[in-house]
RNA sequence: GCGAAAGUAGCUCAGCUGGUAGAGCACGACCUUGCCAAGGUCGGGGUCGCGGGUUCGAAUCCCGUCUUUCGCUCCA
């Protein structure tokens, strides 16, 4: 199914509408209506699940949203995340300012490597690269001119004077790197970080962020949870909550919203364990996308070619969405870069006592980290589909339906009266609805002909259909209709929340 | 942010050489209906995304704006 026939039964079945749509919506906004809400609620129960119930070595958390402004200090996302762009007039391309400085460099730089390169080849074997270096003039004018410009460019960033980093490129005659146009607006600082005023924070003015990741969050309670669960390394902290990111440019319905949700889990090792632990959540995380029906073709890994400032190795995994290859969920080695950091500006050791090397020492991360929304949008895109099934005379007809795993289908089970205006069979299927709705989320319909209930069915994704017919007054029988095979079974009533059960259980994933 | 396309009933859309809105499905009532999108009768529902302009008159032409999709760009 096409990207905008999702879209379009997101909305008509009650999974995702458009935040404040009376009010023209809110642009990269999205509700979870009726249905989306219970699908995610599903998804959030398997993660949760897999990682804290089914691992003895792993806890969950919930923390604030609201944290001391010195958290994102520390985390580096202040200093890292306040990109100046800079747009160029004529190509409508826009770049960041200093990765267009340090364009400028690269190139100078890359001619003194020719330089040097040329003096290997005439020495040979007796050549100094750093001697040379140190004493070329040709060179050390070069060097002098990075220098220089490098300097100028951290101190305009460090100041934030986005004027004097536009000043910069004019000064160099950089061109913008498809057009050649040197016709470029003002740098504009863009930070990724949404903020917010707090009176006075241990005096100072207090802005507060909103969180741009759950996973500091988890870092600053590190010894919290390690004492108070009695956990010895290596072992997990969890946690499924909302994080905001000021993207320049949020879209394609909920894969990129400026407000989402993330369900990560940091996992503390030993240092110099952490090869082998990245390579065990990488392998274990992929097999609970699989397991979940995703097929196998449709995930690849994606290993990152640029670290981000906190990591050693990094792989995404990625789903092929309708509009293709995206990340889906991420896999880091995170170091000991946060712990580390926290450690350093708050003045609290955040370390552990080993007692087996009887050392104490600061624990390596590595992390899992999945978009709650993007598993959402997978999930349909992955099991959305229309197919030709046989109608009432055996001739083909259409029909959309969900092939959701039942595990996390937003209703398990719907009751339907054959007839409707049979008063026996209505007070049958209701005392059925009854009994089934304390254990799984049930719907009771009436209305229309048995068929076209059991498509709406369908369109959500309901896995079982429980039909009251005349038989089951006689004999206490339903039968039970199978979303994807379409087969109906004869099961007695008192069987009935047993084979639901068994159908729709989450534990068979694990 | 730039470029392209779109926005009319709950949904999918038609109407758009200007003359104050239609269909199918959905919704409500009644009849009919014995397992995979049944039929009949009646009924409710839209100031055509929003604002402005041209005109005697605008869903239709023009300008602006918001939202969405696609392509660039960005993406810890």
């Amino acid at each position: 199914m096409d990207f905008k026939n999702l879209i379009s039964h997101c909305k008509e079945y009650g999974f995702i509408f458009q935040s404040s749509e009376i009010y023209d919506g809110l642009s990269a906004a999205y509700d979870y209506g009726p249905n989306g809400v219970e699908l995610k609620n599903n998804i959030k129960q398997y993660w949760w699940k897999s990682m804290v119930q089914m691992h003895d070595n792993i806890t969950g958390i919930d923390a604030s949203i609201f944290m001391h402004p010195k958290t994102w200090k520390a985390s580096g996302h202040v200093d890292a995340f306040n990109d100046p762009l800079i747009d160029n007039k004529d190509s409508k391309k826009r770049y960041r300012a200093d990765q267009l400085i340090e364009g400028y460099t690269e190139k100078i730089e890359a001619k003194i490597k020719k330089d040097v390169e040329k003096a290997r080849k005439r020495f040979g074997d007796a050549f100094d690269e750093k001697q040379f270096r140190e004493t070329n003039g040709r060179i050390l004018d070069r060097q002098k001119k990075i220098d220089d410009v490098l300097g100028a460019m951290n101190e305009a960033l460090r100041e934030g004077n986005m004027d004097a980093l536009r000043n910069l490129i004019i000064a160099l005659e950089i061109p913008c790197p498809e057009s050649g146009s040197r016709n470029w607006t003002d740098v504009r600082q863009f930070n990724l970080m949404f903020s917010t005023q707090l009176g006075n924070i241990a005096g100072e003015e207090g802005k507060l962020y909103l969180r741009p990741e759950t996973a500091q969050g988890i870092f600053v309670n590190f010894l919290n949870v390690q004492k108070s669960t009695r956990q010895k390394i290596p072992f997990g902290i969890a946690q499924i909550g909302k994080a905001f990111r000021n993207e320049i440019v949020a879209r394609q319905f909920i894969f990129r919203m400026r407000e989402f949700e993330q369900m990560e889990m940091q996992f503390f090792v030993k240092p110099g364990t952490q090869k082998e632990w990245y390579d065990y959540w990488k392998e274990t995380r992929l097999k609970w996308h699989l397991a979940l029906g995703t097929p196998a073709e449709k995930l690849r890994y994606h290993d990152h070619d640029n670290l981000a400032h906190y990591a050693d190795a990094a792989v995404d995994i990625e789903f092929e969405f309708p509009f293709g290859f995206r990340e889906l969920e991420g896999i880091h080695s995170r170091t000991d870069f946060d712990l580390g950091a926290h450690q350093e500006l708050s003045g609290k050791k955040l370390q552990y006592f080993d007692p087996a090397d009887n050392e104490s020492y600061v624990p390596y991360v590595v992390e899992t980290s999945i978009g709650c929304d993007r598993m959402f949008l997978a999930q349909l895109g992955n099991n959305l589909m229309t197919e030709t099934v046989p109608d009432a005379d055996g001739k083909d007809s259409e029909r959309t339906v969900l092939k959701l795993h039942p595990a996390i289908a937003p209703v398990k089970v719907a009751v339907l009266p054959l007839l409707k205006n049979k008063e026996e069979l209505t007070t049958a299927a209701k005392d059925v609805f009854n009994k089934l709705k304390s254990s799984f989320n049930c719907q009771y319909d009436e209305k229309d002909a048995i068929g076209r209930r059991y498509r709406r069915q369908d369109a959500i994704g309901t896995p079982y259909c429980v039909t009251i017919d005349f038989d089951t007054l006689e004999d206490g029988t339903v039968t039970l209709r199978d979303r994807d095979s379409l087969e109906q079974v004869r099961v007695n009533i008192d069987d009935l929340k047993a084979k639901v059960f068994a159908g729709t259980d989450m534990g068979a994933l694990m």
